[in-house]
DNA sequence: CCAATTTGTCAGGACAGCGAACTAATGCTG
DNA sequence: CAGCATTAGTTCGCTGTCCTGACAAATTGG
């Protein structure tokens, strides 16, 4: 906090060049550091004094050599900062605070408040205040926070631009109301792109530089990682599939308005379409995928939803060609879905794409979340990967790559 | 060159900063210079002092304030280094020599050699002293080509995957065989994807951050950028559209071999279309169109073409959200597909992206490549967003972005 | 217990960058 | 036309980072 405004560049650099090692292994001696960052003993060991001071680092155990002394490691305080991630749902809104290593210390799940998007603000402030009680973090350790949400988020500005299911949330500045009331600067972001985010941090795409989340249930959105950084179009809308012309035909009017493939593949359109072979009425999505085995109409229906999911897959890999396909949401995590896409992608393309489930089934987008605020609290206490915008997290925590 | 190994971190830190100043605006005063990149006059002076020592930057002319001395402004020699862009097709093999300004010098097309990929790396090298004596410029003065070819391009490595014109072009270290010869670092591309950032560079997607080159002709492919970046994908095959699942039946052995997408619309495609409504037998493409306002078959083929195009760009945009995409290659410039395709999208989009036709026409792979040289030889020489991979041209000569 | 090796600190020097004072050039004004 | 305000660019001295080299401290192996 006090280093980062006032210390000149040449520290800075040095400042970031020793966390950026600190992110990568926990531990590190300062002879290694020095081996590995190029500059002088005695730099690293004016940059640690002052980390240490500030209580940044600490010391974290010795490492012996095979000969020579014994080295005093350092690693970085998890206590020295902390994070808030947010995921707003319409029913749901979910908190949790973590440590700087992305642990989590206390979280707490409460209805979303119906009374709109200033009550919502208040009810995240209430609950930020009962956590920060409840793990006893001092409110001033706590650094940043992101939320996810719904809809579209101008990526220029960060601010919501379409909130479907929380009335009053597009047109007040919720960035400013946050800050306002938790005294943290609170990045916002899409939910579907945080649950990538996730599954990229601690998930099953950990290793994958690109590749796409896609998550079915009510709708249909889609997260992409390209090259390691989330892409998110020109006015945040990249990945919204719903509008895909696969399942229908678009030049339909019904297609237009709530998405042609949202309209083939969502839980309505699931429901609808079992109905129309002749299914028993008054089910759930869920009812259906349970008669998989003994009515027919449920495997035609789930089958023609895993086609066209198939042909949509194909048409994202042939888009982006991602190394692998996350599936996440509601029915996307259903293996029987599964196991019938890929069927479908072995008969249309030549080297199927490798298909997962999401290892963080809803908390992916709390994940995200809290990752991505980890993230941005790194960049903005050390400067670090500063060419990159908000959110790329091309440097990630746990990004391995050098 | 003889300086970035040598000089001190700081200095390298300052002179980045002069010259990423100097690459947006042509004549810059050491005044302004101070004030934009906040360093104090005297570190300017000096900076410009040894640049302008080392060849890298002239006086070039002076400036007049409203009151006060005026100010000597400063400009980047064009004439520092050249760089060459390569254009290898599968008929025509297209040379261009340019300054670091961007400026032609030199360029010439010779028929492709068809005898394989050894003979066309000769032929290149030929081609490239030819053009260094016609332009007078010393070979030395030579530091970095960029080329451009059909097929995938490994993305680690650079290297050749797939070459569907040359033989044996994919088995040779065409990168290692072009450095042999031509004595400089060549980077090598998908020219689709070249395309894509010459017109971002040079075109009519110059403002655009996000957005969506589509080159329609033999076959179909696109070049993506995203937020600045172009997208390649996990093995370079990003913006494989012939692939997409529209206008025909992906589950078709012959979708699956050639392409649904580009079976439909490509030039074979089209003119099976027409001779399936009953066509005049024997023409080709530009005959179809020719015959768009007399033959009722030559309007509904191109309709149809147009009408499966449409769908396959609000694929593209559901899924990149790009701000703009522009149309290239022999059949995709034609406007009355243009006409057409607008006419569709607003049908089945309720804010229709932006169409453009390419302004480069069949030069824009060559200018591409020349502009992505050009951004190399920076990035080597004065480690401009060295943070970035190569080729994504963030820090371009022409990017007005703060 | 000593040699070898590695860790970490203590000096001294090099140098980039800054602030302030100063000189130089230009336009405006009385 | 002289003087003043303003801007451009240089010289000088200072601060602070970082590096080299020497040295003390700690640890292992013989």
């Amino acid at each position: 906090m006090s280093d980062a405004p006032s210390l000149p560049i040449a520290r800075q650099q040095s400042v970031r060049l020793v966390v950026e090692r600190l992110l990568r292994d926990r531990a590190v001696s300062r002879a290694e550091l020095a081996r590995s960052t190029g500059l002088s003993k005695q730099t690293i060991s004016e940059v640690m004094r002052d980390l240490e001071r500030d209580g940044w680092v600490r010391e974290d155990g010795q490492v012996q050599g095979s000969v020579g002394r014994s080295a005093v490691t350092y690693a970085l305080r998890p206590d020295a900062a902390f994070v808030l991630g947010v995921d707003l749902g319409g029913t749901k809104l979910h908190v949790a605070l973590a440590d700087l290593q992305g642990e989590i210390v206390a979280e707490s799940i409460e209805p979303t408040s119906g009374d709109g998007g200033a009550a919502v603000v208040a009810q995240i402030g209430r609950m930020q205040e009962s956590l920060l009680q409840q793990a006893s973090v001092p409110a001033q350790r706590l650094r940043g926070g992101v939320m996810g949400s719904p809809g579209i988020i101008d990526p220029a500005s960060g601010s919501i631009v379409i909130a479907p299911n929380i009335p009053g949330l597009d047109s007040l500045d919720v960035r400013a109301a946050l800050r306002e009331r938790l005294g943290i600067d609170v990045a916002i972001e899409n939910d579907v792109n945080l649950a990538a985010i996730g599954e990229h941090w601690r998930g099953n795409s950990r290793k994958a530089r690109s590749f796409a989340f896609i998550a079915v249930g009510t709708g249909i959105g889609m997260g992409i990682f390209s090259d390691g950084y989330l892409v998110r179009g020109a006015r945040g809308a990249a990945g919204e599939i719903a509008y895909l012309p696969l399942g229908g035909d678009p030049y339909d009017t019904r297609g237009l308005r709530l998405g042609t493939l949202e309209t083939a593949v969502g839980s309505v359109g699931i429901v609808e379409r079992y109905l129309g072979l002749g299914g028993v009425p008054g089910g759930t999505v869920r009812d259906v995928f349970d008669r998989l085995d003994s009515d027919e109409a449920a495997r035609v229906a789930i089958d023609e939803v895993s086609r066209i999911l198939a042909s949509a897959i194909l048409a994202v890999h042939c888009i982006l060609d991602s190394e692998i396909i996350i599936m996440g949401g509601s029915i996307g995590v259903r293996p029987e879905l599964k196991l019938r896409i890929e069927e479908y992608l072995g008969r249309c393309m030549r080297q199927p794409v490798r298909i997962e489930l999401s290892a963080l089934g809803n908390r992916a987008t709390l994940i995200g979340a809290v990752g991505s605020a980890i993230d941005l609290v790194h960049r903005s206490l050390f400067g670090i990967g500063r060419d990159a915008g908000p959110l790329a997290l091309p440097a990630m925590a746990t990004d391995v790559a050098a």
